[in-house]
DNA sequence: GTCAAGGTAATTGTCGACAATCGACATCCG
DNA sequence: CGGATGTCGATTGTCGACAATTACCTTGAC
């Protein structure tokens, strides 16, 4: 028999591939290569001290993640993004996560979800009072997607927010700032939970849809300028 | 200046990763490795004739839509399909493709896809007389919901749609037939046809979900029966 | 001065080899 | 005889090197 209570968890064992695709995320996300800009793999590899093997794994995994972009035989290149392309992408989040929140309401286990709602609206709240940590206000943003997500029992809708996940993030962090007012921000969650508490399907989705639909409206106007003030 | 309408197109240089994952893909939709096979890298390697590096990165490639699954240090394995998972992925397809239609409508260019769809249920027409090619009649049912996501103007849909088809195209092959008849199969998706040609958005989600949902049905409960007659 | 052609440097594509890890069998102890 | 432990073969993880392709720069002609 075995320990029904280990002592021991089981240790995550991300391998140098994990490991690598991470630091390039963050690398990216945080702005620190540009969108557009080329992924040498020989520097990147020379740079982390290992070979272009999992470097090159790596970036076809962030690739998968929408932020990164393969050009056979020339290479990886950052994702670049246009209004046009986060309104589509803001589009989807609308169809994926209103839909993940109806089955939720319908079929999850709402009593398991809710803590884990407060403790990351709470998150939410605190990053905010921090006020200038953007990469903080933007994760905490889209964790508290991902429980509703992850919470509405299908996991397709889990793996399909993954996969756009990174990419809004890079969208948010381009634009500079996440709302006129991060508490504001903290807020809006608030009427989300509500109505998942009370177990009002309608009134979850739309929610939702008035969530991100604010948000879509307010990037999308934001990039259209950024677009113009910097014509490429 | 460039010919604005160049008579050769550019031509598709797939490299060798790609025809090794086409290979792989297709001897998996067609059943020559059974679900929960290991996927060597060493041997399909030295059937090839290539070394690993490309079949690792095809397997990799493939582990995206779906078809592989991959354990670190243990390998690829072909994807095991349960009836529950099926169950969660045509939800997860009505979702999209309800979403998808409902934008091909109400934005899209209809007018341009209709000769399209036209000529993909003529397709269906024929592949369902020849009657026992399995394969064929599985794509040419894909390829055509395939174009409504294409022609829907918002990319995500039918990225998310090439996600999950190589899935469901598994799924169908494992059950081992369409549908009880291959003519009615094609026959319903005329309706589809019908609604977007008569610009009725709310009509037109209607079949689809109905047209998805029946196959739905017919695909759980023949899967689950599958399950039972062979208990893993 | 502009454009095309050629050569060259740099990068990706592929390969074979070695090291690390895993699963299974044999072994040892209670 | 049951369970834990040690060992072995096989497979994946990573590496450095070579071949193929690309992009850039130089050169030359008009």
């Amino acid at each position: 028999m075995h320990d029904p209570d280990p002592a021991f968890g089981p240790l995550a064992r991300d391998g140098l591939v994990d490991r690598v695709a991470g630091l390039m995320a963050e690398a990216i996300v945080a702005g620190r290569v540009l969108p557009g800009a080329r992924l040498s793999e020989s520097t990147i590899a020379r740079d982390l001290g290992v070979s272009r093997a999992p470097v090159r794994e790596a970036a076809r995994l962030l690739e998968n993640s929408g932020l990164v972009r393969y050009r056979p035989n020339r290479g990886f290149f950052v994702r670049t993004l246009s209004s046009a392309a986060l309104d589509n992408l803001y589009e989807f989040r609308i169809v994926i996560e209103s839909a993940a929140i109806a089955r939720l309401v319908a079929r999850g286990d709402v009593e398991a979800l809710l803590p884990r709602l407060d403790a990351q609206i709470a998150e939410l709240y605190r990053v905010a009072e921090a006020g200038d940590d953007m990469l903080r206000q933007v994760e905490a943003d889209m964790a508290f997607h991902r429980l509703i997500c992850e919470g509405s029992g299908n996991p397709r809708y889990l793996a399909a927010f993954d996969q756009i996940a990174n990419e809004t993030k890079l969208g948010l962090m381009l634009i500079g700032r996440l709302y006129d007012s991060p508490r504001r921000m903290a807020g809006s969650h608030v009427p989300i939970r509500a109505a998942i508490a009370a177990r009002d399907a309608q009134g979850a989705t739309a929610a939702i849809e008035d969530h991100i639909g604010s948000a879509r409206h307010m990037v999308t106007e934001r990039f259209r300028s950024l677009e113009e003030g910097h014509p490429a």
